[in-house]
DNA sequence: ATCCCGAGGG
DNA sequence: CCCTCTGGAT
């Protein structure tokens, strides 16, 4: 265990944020996997308490699958339209709800591969939905996480293909999600992207950024 | 003005 | 690699 992980300071951070944000998972509002993928894919670029919003009525109209692949895509558009990107969006989720309606009898695949071939699915949402849906182990990393582990030193890539390899590799599977859902915590509460809240930062200690 | 749990296309 | 898509909250 220690020798497989041996750097203390990312050991250290990583079980100080998993202490902090225990029982923080995701802020999204679904009732099943298929909705968590919706929920997901309208994500992009806007705030959960958005899509939050949007999803309360969507999902009062169309709950599964079938009933999504039935609306035209402009009552879609319609009823998206207030979480911005919503004409890609709204053909994403037309598309991928007549594809597991149609190719996978309305439930939603559970591999990478599979997810990632559905429109509007791409590494970081498969990644959501294997972890949040599914139990399975995978670690998401969005503008949030790739920003917080730079500055806490946990990964130093440019890139989220680059952050989740870093960060993978520091951490046994079983805490992959996990520290997905602290560091999205910490970049929203406190690691802020424009003005970090050094001040009332548990980890400025160990924070080589600190402002 | 800037940011919000990105993906697809050129 | 770059660009575009987009409304709402702050």
């Amino acid at each position: 265990m220690s020798n497989k992980y041996p750097n203390p300071h990312a050991n250290k951070i990583f079980t100080a944020l998993l202490q902090y944000y225990k029982g923080h998972g995701t802020a999204l509002r679904f009732s099943t996997t298929f909705q968590l993928l919706c929920a997901v894919i309208l994500s992009a670029q806007t705030n959960d308490n958005q899509v939050n919003k949007i999803t309360d009525k969507l999902f009062a109209v169309a709950s599964d699958s079938a009933a999504l692949a039935a609306m035209s895509l402009e009552q879609i558009e319609e009823l998206i339209k207030t979480c911005g990107l919503y004409k890609n969006k709204a053909r994403h989720l037309q598309q991928a709800a007549r594809i597991i309606n149609e190719q996978y009898g309305g439930e939603v695949p559970q591999t990478r591969e599979e997810l990632e071939t559905l429109p509007g699915v791409g590494r970081k949402t498969a990644s959501v939905v294997l972890f949040v849906g599914f139990n399975i182990p995978a670690l998401p990393v969005d503008t949030h996480v790739l920003r917080v582990a730079n500055r806490l030193a946990l990964a130093d890539s440019s890139t989220p293909a680059g952050t989740e390899k870093q960060l993978c590799a520091q951490l046994a599977p079983e805490l992959w999600g996990d520290i997905h859902h602290a560091l999205i915590w910490h970049g929203r509460t406190i690691c802020l992207g424009r003005k970090p809240q050094c001040a009332k930062c548990f980890l400025r200690q160990d924070c080589p950024f600190v402002v």
